[in-house]
DNA sequence: AAGATGAACAACCGCGAGGAC
DNA sequence: TGTCCTCGCGGTTGTTCATCT
């Protein structure tokens, strides 16, 4: 027996959502909380798949979720990360509150991946590209040579934002960011809320807790709703569409 | 001004993991 | 234990917009 189609694909529809669609979907997420996505887009009277549903809410339409081009520090945690983690673009993205998965693969495709080739860093393995002089096998040290690749490959990290900061080459600084002060994440009560920290390997965890990165927590039910006015990620555009919507909820 | 090209990002697809039965 | 279902992840494609010729 084959896999089922993740829904059937009959009469539903693809492509770009509408603002009606996106209202729609708010509505039902807003008054209902996230539940069983396969079912989500008959509750909430929209023609498409649920998955279409959650990546929607997830990578576009979340209160929490920050605009605009990642900032230097996000960038360098970006690189950081995925020289740990490689391509894993969920933990990477739990650890960038306010940033999705696909955002962060989109700017690593689009943006730091040519940035990395230019400085003659490989974006897989995060080593120098440059070619590598031939080594006598007598005084081979590996470590030693790893060590300094490494060392090499950081002073670049450094370069790299050294170059943005003289707004020579790639900038992140053309669209406004939103500044550390003005993110608010909204932290719950002490009740055991599911943890967007990364839980998935021994090695990964504790590399990361050695980074003391920030973590990020989501709000469940009316937690969510009652916090709902005071996430200030969207624009002004987007939350006065919502305070209607709310109202009409 | 119009078409060609490339960049950026939203959305889709297929697969695997994990849980329920 | 095996099967089915749902969810989430990562790779890829499609669409839109900006820039160039």
């Amino acid at each position: 027996m084959g896999r089922q189609p993740c829904c059937d694909k009959v009469g539903l529809k693809k492509g770009p959502w509408t603002s009606d669609e996106d209202k729609k979907l708010i509505n039902f997420i807003l008054t209902n909380g996230q539940c069983c996505w396969r079912a989500v887009p008959k509750l909430a009277g929209l023609l498409r798949c649920g998955k279409s549903c959650r990546l929607r809410w997830t990578n576009y339409l979340r209160p929490d979720l920050k605009r605009g081009l990642l900032s230097d520090y996000e960038e360098k945690m970006v690189i950081d990360l995925h020289s740990q983690l490689g391509n894993r673009w969920s933990k990477i993205a739990s650890h960038l509150p306010g940033r999705t998965d696909n955002e962060i693969k989109n700017h690593w495709n689009t943006h730091i991946k040519k940035k990395l080739k230019k400085m003659g860093i490989d974006p897989l393995t995060h080593k120098s590209i440059s070619p590598v002089p031939a080594v006598n096998n007598d005084d081979h040290h590996p470590q030693e040579e790893e060590e300094k690749k490494e060392k090499e490959v950081e002073e670049i990290f450094d370069q790299i934002l050294q170059i943005d900061e003289n707004n020579n080459g790639f900038c992140t600084d053309e669209v406004p960011m939103i500044e550390p002060h003005e993110i608010q994440v909204v932290v719950p009560a002490p009740a055991p809320v599911p943890s967007y920290s990364c839980s998935s390997s021994q090695s990964d965890s504790s590399l990361l807790d050695n980074l003391e990165l920030p973590s990020f927590e989501w709000l469940q039910g009316d937690e969510f709703l009652s916090n709902y006015d005071i996430m200030d990620f969207w624009d002004d555009d987007f939350t006065s569409g919502l305070d209607l919507l709310i109202n009409d909820v």
